[in-house]
DNA sequence: CTTGACACCGTACTATGCTACGGCATCTAT
DNA sequence: ATAGATGCCGTAGCATAGTACGGTGTCAAG
């Protein structure tokens, strides 16, 4: 690691290696609107701040909790306008918020389901199984959270 | 809708509606294994059971959850599986259990943030915002959580 | 001063998860 | 008995989210 480049910042290669994606996937991200690409200096490669890789990692991450490119970039949007545009952020943040109880809700039924499907497989008598209802345990009992989850015209 | 059909079980339009999806989506779940096609019967038309709506259904809110088909085939499996290979749905159930945690985890850390948000923008004096670090939430305490949240050889 | 590592840029290809389309068979209501 | 809906089946196309590739440029070390 030669650290005097990362005083002027990175360079896309090392953002990219930071955060755990391909240098292509960096810059998709930039076409995608997700992440700034930095200006190019008249001399030398473009340098990006720490923030980018931040906001790499906050991507992957919100992807793999069921929230598409789109979702994740509404989500750093709240970020970058926290100080302005206060309704619409408000707008927004609740929004997502509703989304993610509601995500918590159901996962924290399939846990339930699948800690007690451990507990029956680790039992010494199989015969005292009880119910684990893994099919119905994601329905919604608010009819809402279905909506709640799906990304819509939000 | 002819009541009368139900008892002999639903045919693949009457699956798909009542599961929210179109009638393509019902065969290419059979293709990729999720649900199994009954057989034809000598006259008429293919009938569903009811646990097939009932586990599209599952598909659909898995995949809302940060899921992939081949995550949510695995969930189904330790439903189908119960009974038998008690040591293999242990394992899966476990694998399962742990992202379903780190997923939690990561939800409630960023619902925290969002309620900030939300209280921030509906402080009368908009200086007394305290930080929102949206970037930053989702990013695991635990260096494992990362590799949780991944599809991988589980 | 040239070889190699990146950077830059554009286009094309890929995987996943559907969605549409075309053609034929069947079944159902009038 | 016949029209229109539905089923069946195969192939093709689409959106999202990348991934690969080829060519050029630039810089830095040997």
């Amino acid at each position: 690691m030669t650290e005097p480049s990362h005083r002027q910042g990175y360079r896309i290669g090392e953002v990219a290696s930071a955060a755990g994606v391909h240098v292509e996937t960096v810059r998709y991200y930039e076409r995608e609107g997700l992440i700034v690409q930095p200006k190019k200096p008249h001399l030398g490669s473009r340098r990006y701040p720490e923030e980018t890789i931040a906001r790499i990692r906050f991507i992957k991450h919100a992807q793999k909790l069921g929230f598409t490119l789109k979702e994740a970039r509404e989500l750093l949007l709240l970020q970058t306008n926290k100080t302005q545009a206060c309704g619409a952020v408000l707008h927004q943040a609740k929004i997502k918020q509703s989304a993610v109880l509601a995500k918590i809700q159901a996962l924290r039924r399939l846990e339930i389901v699948l800690a007690r499907l451990i507990q029956d497989c680790q039992q010494e008598y199989p015969n005292q199984h009880h119910a684990c209802p893994i099919l119905e345990c994601l329905e919604a009992d608010d009819a809402n959270m279905d909506d709640l989850l799906t990304d819509a015209e939000e």
